[in-house]
RNA sequence: GACCCCAUAGCUCAGCAGGAUAGAGCAACAGCCUUCUAAGCUGUGGGUCGCAGGUUCGAAUCCUGCUGGGGUCGCCA
């Protein structure tokens, strides 16, 4: 149950009977009016801005809406007082019952709270990472990982139908080096000394067990064929071979895609394959010319080369220039193939897409939802997302990266470090379009400093008072069912309201951070909740009647229990989403 | 030259689809501390929300222009 969505609706109630007596005018849009928990908890438990957002339309002033408002609101069985404040918000306060029965609510869904009915909108495709198949991962598709896939699960726990899928990019030039450089390794591990590795090759040792595997499988056969030859079954191989490598480092964080997608695939067939047909598409609705660019300015243009190209008209759905679909070799650039992916994509049923890039894709952002307006006649949606740069450090100083190329900080070094959980936290706790500093030996410490220890620690903690429990009471029924019956009203502190009021905003911050596409919202409510929860538990010490555990109080600390459950249900529930464990104990 | 992102307390960052007196952690300062299980705890001080306009009943939030930092800029992916 989601109260803020319960009293958005009864206030909707209120204003179309309000109309209905000719009071207000009818037809009055309320998309503006918005329930939120107010900024201050004096004003009450929740804050409403509709007489201010409909005063205008409605030809009075806001306090006199309000006015109007204010005793239907009062007729409420669940509201304890209403009060109009400030330009003519409207506060409420409500009954203690309505978060006794959030709290019983929490403690019998139990992971499930918060979770998002099925909603009937389009399915909806995540695609992230989409790492090159040319090496090992880095920090920083790390950070486009654990956001693609906070993102998916957390529009799943809302109620969307989510796929999540992966962009081989196994079709450029970049595949062909590749190719050859695990070829070089064959030849290596067919007993050649093949010296230094020559420039332009990936010279990272993660290549070697392609060549043992080329040489195991094929014995000297392709050493003395023409490139020609052996290229096609090289590429293959070492593009397994890296993919392999890839979703064991995915593996590592917990990452799983459901679809793998070949930009190879898009190319096969007569006529152009996919990509093909994706041109001659938009070729039939005059979007495609033969024509010139100007250079860019304010870059070195000695190796521009003024030529005729077919060139996609981006600029007219807002695009700054238009975009060329063919390399001057013949094939077609990377941007043609993805226009036919993203086609895909939505011919697949994905009326709505999401992409998840590295910061430096930012200046491909405004071609690409161009291209998926034109080739979906404006049907489709396109959200990308870019993840900033992560900063390495450690003690506060920046973790230096070699420059030679095979050498640099993989992603796989730092889970084996610090621990998926920390990787995963931390990559979240910070928005995704702000730089991020990793450091390695802060997000390791048991501290406060810590925000990955911190909440952990809170859902350690529960299950730890939960064991307290058993041992001072034993025989006491604590399972969920009989703690969902606990006399609620004992919870009468301001601390406890405070943290039940933080619980009840669980299914509204879920709503929000999913349709926001913003998981990080989740990282920071668990941190506050995580904190309301130990200054509970540390106002325990000065007064031991707030502990949750009193052995000649049973009722009371029945009660207790059930607070403690919901909080650690949402705790497990919340780190569930952004895919961090959420251990009993810390030791 | 153009486009994208960022700019909030001394530092690192939140700020919830514009809403009331802008929040947290760290640092600083002051007090407390043999604990239901562990990170010690509690409190105080500290901000022209980069600058200038605009829209609005109301702007850190939206728009325009500027300044500073980062990123990118045909035939790489």
């Amino acid at each position: 149950m989601n109260i803020f969505d319960v009293f958005t609706a009864r206030i909707a109630t209120i204003l179309q009977s309000l109309a209905s007596r000719g009071v207000v005018p009818a037809g009055l849009d309320l998309s503006r009016v918005v329930v939120e928990p107010p900024r201050d908890a004096s004003h009450g438990d929740l804050a409403t801005n509709a007489a201010m957002a409909l005063a205008r339309d409605a030809k009075m002033n806001p306090r006199q809406l309000a006015e109007l408002i204010v005793p239907e609101l009062a007729k409420d069985s669940e509201v304890a007082s209403v009060s109009v404040a400030g330009p003519g918000f409207i506060n409420l306060a409500l009954k203690p019952s309505v978060f006794e029965s959030v709290l019983r609510e929490a403690v019998r869904a139990g992971a499930d709270f918060g979770k998002g009915a099925p909603q009937a909108l389009p399915k909806v495709n995540v695609e992230y990472v989409s790492a090159n198949p040319t090496g090992p991962m880095h920090v920083g598709h790390g950070r486009g990982a654990v956001f693609g896939d906070a993102l998916a699960n957390l529009l799943a726990f809302a109620g969307r139908d989510v796929t999540r899928e992966y962009y081989i990019n196994d079709a450029g030039a970049q595949v062909d080096v590749l190719a050859r450089s695990a070829f070089l390794r064959y030849r290596e591990a067919l007993g050649e000394d093949i010296g230094p590795i020559p420039e332009g090759l990936y010279p990272g040792d993660y290549l070697v067990s392609v060549g043992q595997a080329l040489a195991a499988g094929h014995g000297a056969a392709l050493r003395h064929q023409p490139e020609a030859d052996w290229l096609p079954l090289v590429r293959n191989v070492a593009i397994d071979g890296m993919m392999a490598m890839i979703r064991e480092d995915l593996a590592a964080l917990g990452v799983v895609h459901k679809v793998f997608f070949s930009e190879r695939s898009l190319q096969g067939g007569g006529n152009g394959g996919a990509v093909g047909e994706a041109i001659e598409g938009l070729k039939a609705r005059g979007l495609i010319y033969e024509g010139r660019l100007p250079p860019p300015k304010g870059q070195k243009d000695e190796d521009w080369e003024d030529r005729v190209q077919t060139l996609f008209r981006s600029t007219e759905f807002g695009d700054d220039v238009d975009r060329p679909l063919m390399k001057s070799d013949g094939g077609y650039t990377y941007f043609a193939s993805d226009i036919a992916y993203h086609k895909s994509k939505f011919d697949r049923g994905f009326a709505e897409m999401i992409d998840i890039w590295g910061a430096d894709h930012g200046g491909y952002v405004k071609r690409m939802q161009a291209a998926v307006k034109a080739v979906t006649g404006g049907k489709g949606a396109l959200d990308i997302k870019l993840v900033q740069l992560v900063k390495l450090m450690r003690d506060g100083e920046p973790v230096k990266m070699s420059k030679r190329s095979g050498d640099f900080v993989t992603l796989r070094e730092v889970i084996d470090e610090v621990g998926r959980d920390a990787v995963r936290f931390m990559m979240l706790f910070r928005k995704n379009d702000a730089t991020l500093e990793f450091d390695l030996a802060k997000v390791v410490e048991q501290s406060k400093d810590n925000p990955v220890f911190y909440v952990q620690y809170a859902h350690a903690r529960c299950a730890s008072i939960f064991r307290q429990a058993a041992e001072a009471m034993p025989g006491a029924d604590v399972s969920a069912r009989a703690l969902a019956e606990a006399d609620l009203t004992l919870l009468t502190d301001d601390s406890e309201a405070a943290l039940i009021r933080l619980l009840a905003q669980y299914p509204r911050l879920i709503e929000q951070a999913a349709s926001a596409h913003e998981p990080h919202r989740v990282a920071f409510y668990l941190y506050d909740l995580a904190q309301s929860f130990h200054s509970l538990w540390n106002k325990g010490r000065d007064e031991p009647q707030l502990r949750f555990v009193n052995h000649n109080q049973p009722e009371l600390t029945q009660a207790r229990l059930s607070l403690v459950q919901a909080v650690r249900c949402v705790l497990a529930s919340g780190l569930g989403v952004i895919g961090v464990s959420s251990p009993a104990e810390m030791r």
